[in-house]
RNA sequence: GCCGAUGUGGCUCAGGGGUAGAGCAAUUCACUCGUAAUGAAUAGGUCGUGAGUUCGAUUCUCACCAUCGGCUCCA
């Protein structure tokens, strides 16, 4: 028997596919009326499809990891045969599989039907699979979930069992162990343990409350990103939260984007004469900056000598996301984003971009998060024009010409079809938060239809008037989701220049409090985030306590420091560095903020 | 929006058809303390909200709200 070899990717995904089969196999010795959809292995396991009536209890996987057990014993080899499409077709409907049958109907002409048999199991599928069910050596069932068939909410909902496999019950163990340390850094539990936000029910979804300490985070990586912005010469804008619904009739986002955005009134009503509303009187919160930027653009006439224009905005959003996808402050009906859109020359698109690319890095090595993204294509959905503005032949020219600068750039990255925003392709930076689930955190996008909706226009050396192109993108990201992915990666111990309590003064007895103050304002006036803890307590729990707030800098103060103007130091991350004079600790922490030192845990 | 789980003092959790308990946190007092929890006392909850069943509901039923995991959508 071969060893798995779980280095190989290939067998990799065969061992799980085919824990997947042996799991729809002990489904269906246990529920044979269940029918079977698709089941696949995924990057950290593999999960399987069922229609099944009711839904699967926590016993009922006890149940079917038990049967698995006995179909790993029974050593089936597992068989690859092929059929025709007829018979293939005719052998599920006598297997009463509908979806198999819809699958193999929705096959091309010329593919190759295969199924594998284990035993009195058979699957319509392409493989690839291990050789015998007996090779199966450590798996776990994970999780149930209703999943959509064919992933189309149209459809109806299945059931999906999640789980995972590993050569040997070590590595199993290993990875649910590793499962279980992420998620103490999740940062919808850490984020509201150390007081950075909290959610009230009579507020909302989606609506987090920022308390003082996540505030100070925020405002302080939105006073970085809008000095570097500006540095890099972007002009700000502060525009309105909300508009008419004429505003968006030209952006194309009532009629794409309605319902993702928050009305204000009500478009169906009727006058008391009876006649329907006037749309003009329906505003909207805004759900993007781009239309309120354009009418910045549109404030005076433009030459080409006025472009490149980039616009930078702080901007709060409105959108209104459906219930069930809000989480922490990952997804959220209003949140901040940094937002910017550029007025180019055709000319320009290439140079702005890169520098538009530049400004994300920057970032993102600033925050320490660049070796954690993985880059995207956004494209359209050719099959699916109705989602879109603009035609075809646009399209495709737009999304030749972003593929171009990104292989020029050389940057690896995935395409993602259908992902484009409607009015043109996105290239996004995307982020696994601790539960593997993939985000945008930055998305810089090719806009080549809303300068001729708004009648952007630039007088060329020619004299001739011309639409700009526009760029969209974020420098940082949305504010609220870079913050939940920092505590995450930092486990809630943020740089120092960041932290929103940069040090803590910690005296030893209430001897020496009042110039502990003291010392506070001393810090406070070099712009250091200083607090002190007053508490009639013990050295040893006030550190304590420090340590488990993610304090960075823990200032105690007693007899001998008071005498000589020292401070005891401990550093979160050095340990204890001794007295020093309150002016090196000033310095050396100024330092600290000044390199944007990163730490991480 | 859909599938599933969950909802008990600020936090973590126990309990259970006869109107609730612990630890931490908070407050007060004592100790005046040297690098990861000093001790004692006090206060704090209409058990997410609303309806129903019942003599009686926090406990059972239903609806709604919120939180969590997934689907769909998306920054």
């Amino acid at each position: 028997m071969n060893m798995i070899d779980f280095n190989d990717e290939f067998q990799k995904l065969s061992y799980r596919h085919s824990t997947s089969h042996i799991m729809a196999q002990a489904v269906k010795r246990l529920w044979p009326e269940t029918k079977l959809a698709i089941g696949p292995a995924i990057e950290d396991g593999f999960y399987y499809d069922f229609d099944h009536e009711g839904t699967f209890t926590k016993e009922d996987l006890e149940k079917i990891e038990a049967e698995m057990k006995k179909i790993v014993k029974e050593h089936f080899p597992i068989e690859r045969f092929e059929l025709p499409r007829d018979e293939a077709r005719k052998q599920m409907v006598e297997m009463n599989e509908p979806y198999k049958v819809e699958l193999i109907d929705d096959l091309p002409a010329d593919a190759v039907i295969s199924f594998y048999r284990q035993g009195e199991f058979t699957d319509l599928c392409a493989g690839p699979h291990i050789e015998n069910t007996g090779e199966l050596r450590a798996y776990k069932l994970t999780q149930v979930a209703g999943a959509y068939w064919r992933g189309n909410e149209k459809n109806k909902m299945l059931q999906r069992i999640y789980g995972t496999s590993f050569p040997d019950k070590d590595q199993l163990k290993a990875y649910l162990d590793r499962i279980e340390e992420a998620k103490k850094r999740d940062h919808n539990k850490l984020g509201r343990e150390l007081g950075y936000f909290t959610t009230v029910d009579y507020i909302g979804q989606g609506l987090p409350i920022m308390l003082p300490r996540g505030a100070k985070v925020l405002q302080t990586l939105i006073r970085f990103v809008e000095d570097e912005e500006e540095r890099r010469g972007y002009l700000l804008t502060k525009t309105p939260f909300m508009a008419k619904s004429d505003l968006y009739k030209i952006s194309g986002h009532w009629y794409h984007y309605r319902d993702g955005m928050f009305l204000l009134g009500d478009p169906n009503a009727v006058s008391k004469e009876g006649q329907p509303v006037n749309e003009s009187e329906i505003y909207a919160l805004r759900p993007m900056t781009c239309p309120f930027q354009y009418q910045a653009y549109l404030a005076e006439n433009r030459s080409y000598r006025d472009l490149p224009l980039r616009y930078a905005e702080t901007s709060t959003l409105f959108r209104n996301e459906s219930s069930g996808e809000m989480h922490g402050l990952i997804r959220l009906r209003q949140f901040t984003i940094s937002e910017g859109h550029l007025m180019c020359t055709p000319e320009q698109l290439t140079e702005e971009f890169k520098r538009c690319l530049d400004l994300a890095s920057f970032m993102l090595d600033a925050v320490g998060l660049n070796d954690d993204v993985s880059y995207r294509f956004s494209k359209w959905d050719p099959n699916n024009k109705d989602k879109y503005v603009g035609s075809a032949e646009e399209w495709e020219a737009v999304q030749d010409t972003m593929r171009g600068i990104l292989d020029e750039l050389g940057l690896t990255y995935t395409e993602a079809e259908g992902e484009a925003a409607f009015y043109g392709p996105k290239f996004d930076i995307q982020i696994k938060n601790v539960w593997g689930k993939e985000d945008t955190l930055i998305t810089i996008q090719i806009d080549f239809q809303q300068g001729k909706q708004f009648g952007m226009e630039y007088t060329d050396r020619d004299g001739i008037k011309k639409n700009p192109y526009v760029i969209h993108r974020t420098s940082i990201g949305c504010y609220e989701r870079t913050l939940a992915l920092l505590i995450e990666k930092y486990a809630g111990a943020l740089p120092l220049w960041m932290a929103a309590e940069q040090a803590r003064i910690l005296p030893i007895s209430d001897k020496h409090v009042d110039q502990a103050f003291a010392v506070r304002d001393q810090l406070r006036s070099q712009g250091l985030r200083v607090e002190v803890d007053d508490r009639d307590e013990k050295i040893g729990k006030k550190i304590r306590q420090a340590q488990m707030e993610k304090v960075q800098y823990m200032l105690v103060m007693g007899d001998k420091e008071v005498d000589e103007g020292t401070l005891a130091v401990r550093s979160r991350h050095d340990g204890e560095l001794g007295a020093l004079p309150i002016e090196d600790v000033i310095a050396r922490l100024l330092d600290e903020v000044k390199r944007r030192v990163k730490h991480f845990s």
